[in-house]
DNA sequence: AGCAGATACTTGATTGTGCAACAGTTGACT
DNA sequence: AGTCAACTGTTGCACAATCAAGTATCTGCT
């Protein structure tokens, strides 16, 4: 927990105060950069950022409300809608990810060395469940 | 971040339903009870429970009206007030302890080994910026 | 003594999030 | 065809947490 708050304040702070993004709308940004059409559903995106759906939709209505993200219909199933990483997106990610990973470079690699690093990866990686039974909740 | 979106989110879903209170008052209620006299400086509070004055202030409101601390004026300095547990808080505590230990004895003990679990507290606490001695003795 | 700055705490306004409830869509099973 | 459960997404309400600003108190310095 102390960690976690530790880290996560630094870095949201710096996304925040010289970017005007907060974390996890960062996250999304790089999760849609890594699609191949730049697009993903909302539920997805939900699941790997973990919040809500009704979170996201908000979330999506402020990045597009700052021309970030986009809205795309599906053509297989008129429930769900893309949400799309504009230009301007794509741009505002390149421009913040450096000093983001910079960032998270300079927290782990002042306190940890590369192998530290390595097995704390591992290990919180089997304390993570996306895939999880009971409901993610709403 | 994923480890601790999932652990949280058991954790607090256990508290609150079973008991309703959210995670930091249950943290609260146990740094208290860790004190010989039950008591501590607000502000302390709001450090070491990582939430800012003015979030410790309304927590310990909620936690008055519901009758689990109480307050208590400093002699030495009128600008402190400490937050006290009361004996129902204790109660409480001591309710709710068990589930909750367990719980994080399951969702450890299920997929990390006695030495992982100790060397991912060590890393973990060298990433932590405030040094809150853990000991979950007892 | 008196002032300046730090400290402890509270309050008002704002914000992001979740839950419950809802509408629309899909797919499966009669 | 018709029905029903499951799924996607949005909205109203509630709530906890934050920041900024304010009050009160303490401490150190001259």
């Amino acid at each position: 927990m102390g960690a976690h708050a530790t880290l996560t304040r630094q870095l949201s702070t710096l996304l925040e105060e010289q970017y005007g993004l907060a974390m996890s709308e960062y996250e999304v940004l790089f999760l849609l950069s890594r699609q191949d059409d730049h697009a993903m559903r909302r539920i997805d995106l939900s699941r790997e950022v973990r919040i809500s759906p009704s979170g996201i939709t908000r979330m999506l209505d402020r990045l597009e409300a700052t021309g970030l993200v986009g809205k795309k219909a599906c053509a297989k199933d008129a429930r769900v809608t893309y949400a799309v990483l504009t230009d301007a997106g794509m741009k505002k990610l390149r421009e913040c990810s450096p000093a983001h990973l910079a960032e998270v470079e300079r927290l782990m690699g002042e306190r940890l060395s590369e192998e530290e690093i390595e097995s704390l990866s591992a290990l919180l990686g089997r304390l993570s469940d996306l895939d999880d039974d009971c409901s993610i909740g709403d």
